[in-house]
DNA sequence: CAGTGGTCTAGACCACACT
DNA sequence: GTGTGGTCTAGACCACTGC
């Protein structure tokens, strides 16, 4: 459907003001059947939206190169630019990766460069490569329902079967982080503590070898908290410690949300760093 | 310096092939002054210097519209493509504005839209215009001696004058933030506790009008503590709850921190929101 | 050396906002 | 209508990577 036969005109270049545009069916996609508002869209962002449907669908793995940004142009009949200009908005969503003389290159977790993406704590002496990978510890991992909170949040019903773990990362032998994850069952069917506990690198990218399911970006709610006893003795902390709440979701392409997170972070020898623009 | 007599050549086009590059003197500001990198500068970075220099210098204000993508071509000899780039990376870096059809303008805290831009503090239940703007008062506003980790952040001289302030933040009518402000004595010479109180809208806006002063970025680190007395009190909250501790350094042009804040949120009714990718 | 992304140009046309 | 930013094209050349 968006291979070869290119959904749009090859653009009848120079002379389009004589001819009164294509009036015609197969429109460039700028018409949402019938949608109240004409919604002008750019030849570039339709273009984004193939390569993206290319992306979720597979063509090219996580890690791989995509196609040439001249091949891409010959495939949907726009110029270099219009391509280049899609694969600009793609790589500032971090959805795709350029690199000079070699290609574009489908984003991955698995990359050496940021050991762990979407996590913004940061030890607050040294630097995040200086204390080297966390040391994860599952204590728990199975099947359950989905209370209505958990259902709500990826978009499941109440009951729906999920994954559920919970684990502690510790750093430079501390413990610091204690979390819990919750995870759709259907996509994550027979993921195993064991899975969880072995895997060298970031979780994330365990994700995408294992179950295909590419995260691309996350919300996060924060929150300063007391820990319950157990939750305390979990970390290693005196109760009545105050933590760091964080509550994540994180989404595949499309806005799906595919994974739960609720965690609590110690912050008396690390805390979280934001940039803001 | 930077105006009619552009830096760099006129750019002889096409037949650079022929003409060794000019490798005389008024090389396009590539040449880092010997240093080791040839340090490849693309024009259009350079035009993005040159403009921001202007920004800096305060040729348009904050609110205003810079000069038309074709004239700014016209002053600095290159084609409207290129300015397109600069002003684009700009644009990104929300020190500039674009809006179809009217102009670019320069970037001011003073916008309708988005009342504070560095606040990611949300209420729980409904939106942050639904709350409305937030009741400041100011409890201490006096110019001080820096102490030594408040000169380290701004880059002073422990003993250098700093201008305090102390203040709190309610949402509907609840005490939220409580915040102290430090900013350099020299650049915010005269401010007072009534200037803080009694400007509608972002403090930060106040800075631009009445000293000149724009925050481009900010970097924060986040915690979780507990509140001394005096703190608690302030807050109207019982010891012992916890609260999100919000470090905020924050910089003008290339760099520059010129305002070190360190707050004290609550977040029993709000959260700290944050956006990953 | 060929292939890739990156820069730069020049020109045409479109969408939007004022007047 | 005029002027602004926004899109699209076509072609040339540059910088980087790896064969």
């Amino acid at each position: 459907m968006l291979d070869s036969g290119a959904p749009h005109p090859p653009v009848s270049d120079q002379d389009m003001s004589s001819t009164p545009a294509s009036a015609t069916d197969a429109a460039p996609a700028t018409s949402g059947a019938g949608s109240p508002t004409p919604a002008f869209s750019p030849l570039y962002q339709q273009i984004k939206g193939l390569i993206l449907h290319s992306l979720q669908h597979g063509e090219w793995k996580p890690g791989e190169a995509i196609p040439s940004e001249i091949e891409l142009a010959a495939r949907f009949r726009v110029s270099q630019g219009t391509v280049r200009k899609a694969i600009d908005e793609l790589a500032a969503e971090n959805l795709v990766t350029r690199r000079q003389g070699k290609g574009t290159f489908v984003s991955t977790h698995a990359e050496r460069q940021v050991q762990y993406r979407f996590l913004k704590l940061i030890p607050d002496a040294g630097d995040a490569r200086t204390e080297g990978p966390a040391q994860r510890t599952i204590l728990e991992c199975r099947r359950v329902r989905a209370s209505a909170d958990v259902a709500r949040a990826l978009a499941l019903r109440a009951g729906d079967p999920v994954v559920q773990a919970r684990r502690v990362l510790a750093f430079a032998g501390v413990p610091t982080i204690l979390e819990d994850i919750w995870l759709p069952g259907q996509a994550f069917r027979g993921l195993t503590a064991e899975q969880m506990a072995g895997y060298q690198g970031p979780t994330y990218a365990m994700f995408e070898l294992d179950f295909g399911v590419r995260m691309v970006r996350a919300e996060e709610k924060l929150r300063a908290v007391l820990p319950d006893a157990a939750q305390a003795e979990g970390l290693g902390v005196p109760p009545g410690t105050p933590l760091l709440s964080v509550e994540r979701l994180a989404y595949t392409y499309n806005d799906v949300p595919m994974e739960l997170r609720r965690g609590l972070y110690r912050t008396d020898t690390h805390h979280y760093h934001n940039e803001l623009s």
